[in-house]
DNA sequence: TCTGGGGTCCTAGGACCC
DNA sequence: TCTGGGGTCCTAGGACCC
């Protein structure tokens, strides 16, 4: 490539595992191959759902989501596995090993999916044949098929890898958008979902064609900012980057359970919480975070769904803490009927060193709550209000502007406004 | 004896501040 | 004694995806 001449444009690649439980499950038991297989959660128990099935299951019109008892009765030969995240885990890692190998920027977007922009690569051959070699060692070295999607752009390249399954490789130029893309209904669009698609069939539009061609206006009244991304993906238009970083840091992290039957005694539900408190607070200790947020999700027997969160405003990982933030939330909002589902999600998540300053600031143990800087945060709150204290958030900051003034409890108005336009 | 569990992002209204 | 507009934070819920 003579960089006198910048490429005129990226090239993206989506990699779409295909059946991906299902298939780790056949590449581990080759016996399995060639049978109707599904994943099912809890396939003991009356409320499983299929998580994954294998194509020779969905040629009995078995799905993703569709309850166990009706899969068992459109395929009554169907063999139900339950989940080995381990396995997938493991296979994921293998898949995104080898995807490293042909370019930096790899972002992962679930255990099964990733993008990659291999604008770079050319030392690895045109972009059909990356994509080609990367299946090929899918498949060999992992025994697991997957469809590519080759675009100038991640919206694109993600339609472009739902075309062909499985082992598919298709290209899909911005050229070909209006006779490859705009045929397809507007439901097949990646982020249209039921809600939006009624909403697009309702002003007449049916095809993701007619979306391109919709009035802006009228999309943009109806969807918001969300109807303009879509006229523009719809458009073959996306200029979001490749980003290795973004699936790293977990924003929450949360864990529910639908109950063997439905409760409503308060002892019972508790002991749930604590269940569900304590994976909560694993995951956090295994990701090393704090949460600084709890959230409380309650479905009731007629499935009707609230969910109550609060910050908390010092950051806590333990079970003792999830729990009673937790149960603290249930109960303040609990009707009293018979619970279906119960769960609880830490929410605004800091690294350990932030959460560190966080226990300092706010002082989480008891006595330090004499210190002068406890007081004074405590004073600013009051005055005026929790959003100065948030915007005065670390430790250092503090205590700098403490020794510049001299003295701990007597900020004034001019110190608060001088905060803010450093904060800007 | 219908419909799981893990997430993300966006919106909208009220509180509060300037 | 009447009144605005911008901005942020918080909470609840909706929509979507895998």
């Amino acid at each position: 490539m003579n960089s006198m001449y910048p490429k005129a444009g990226r090239v993206i690649l989506h990699v779409d595992m295909n059946s991906f439980y299902a298939s780790v499950e056949m590449a581990y038991d080759p016996t399995l191959k060639g049978k109707p297989i599904a994943i099912a959660g809890n396939p003991e128990e009356r409320r499983g759902i299929i998580v994954t099935c294998s194509y020779e299951a969905r040629r009995f019109g078995v799905k993703t989501t569709m309850p166990l008892w009706e899969a068992k009765k459109l395929c009554p030969q169907l063999i139900i596995l339950r989940p080995n995240f381990e396995r997938y885990r493991a296979a994921s890692i293998g898949m995104f090993e080898v995807l490293n190998h042909y370019s930096d920027l790899v972002e992962p977007v679930s255990i099964d999916e990733g993008y990659m922009d291999i604008t770079a690569s050319d030392q690895f051959g045109t972009p059909i044949e990356v994509a080609s070699i990367i299946q090929n060692r899918i498949k060999e070295q992992l025994d697991l098929p997957c469809s590519i999607g080759i675009a100038p752009n991640k919206f694109l390249a993600k339609m472009a890898s739902d075309m062909k399954k499985p082992l598919g490789i298709t290209i899909l130029r911005k050229r070909d958008v209006p006779s490859k893309l705009w045929p397809l209904p507007v439901k097949e669009m990646h982020g249209v979902g039921q809600k939006t698609s009624e909403k697009l069939e309702s002003m007449r539009i049916y095809t993701i064609g007619d979306l391109a061609k919709a009035d802006t206006f009228m999309i943009k009244s109806s969807l918001g900012i969300n109807g303009e991304r879509l006229k523009d993906r719809a458009n073959g238009i996306d200029s979001r980057p490749v980003d290795p970083e973004a699936a790293e840091e977990f924003k929450s992290i949360g864990n529910s359970t639908t109950l063997p039957r439905d409760m409503s005694k308060q002892k019972e539900l508790f002991e749930v919480l604590n269940q569900l408190a304590f994976k909560v607070s694993t995951r956090l200790k295994r990701k090393k975070v704090y949460a600084t947020g709890i959230s409380v999700m309650i479905r009731y027997k007629n499935r009707h769904t609230i969910t109550r969160s609060k910050k908390i405003g010092f950051a806590i990982q333990s079970v003792e803490e999830i729990y009673n933030q937790a149960q603290h939330l249930f109960m303040k909002h609990w009707s009293g009927d018979a619970v279906r589902l119960l769960g609880i999600t830490g929410t605004d998540l800091v690294e350990k060193g932030q959460a560190v300053k966080q226990l300092d600031l706010f002082h989480y143990e008891e006595d330090a709550k004499k210190e002068p800087l406890y007081q004074t945060i405590e004073s600013l709150r009051k005055k005026y209000g929790q959003s100065i204290v948030d915007q005065a958030a670390s430790l250092e900051s503090i205590q700098k502007k403490k020794a510049n003034i001299g003295t701990s409890t007597s900020f004034n108005k001019d110190f608060l406004q001088r905060l803010k336009k450093e904060k800007e």
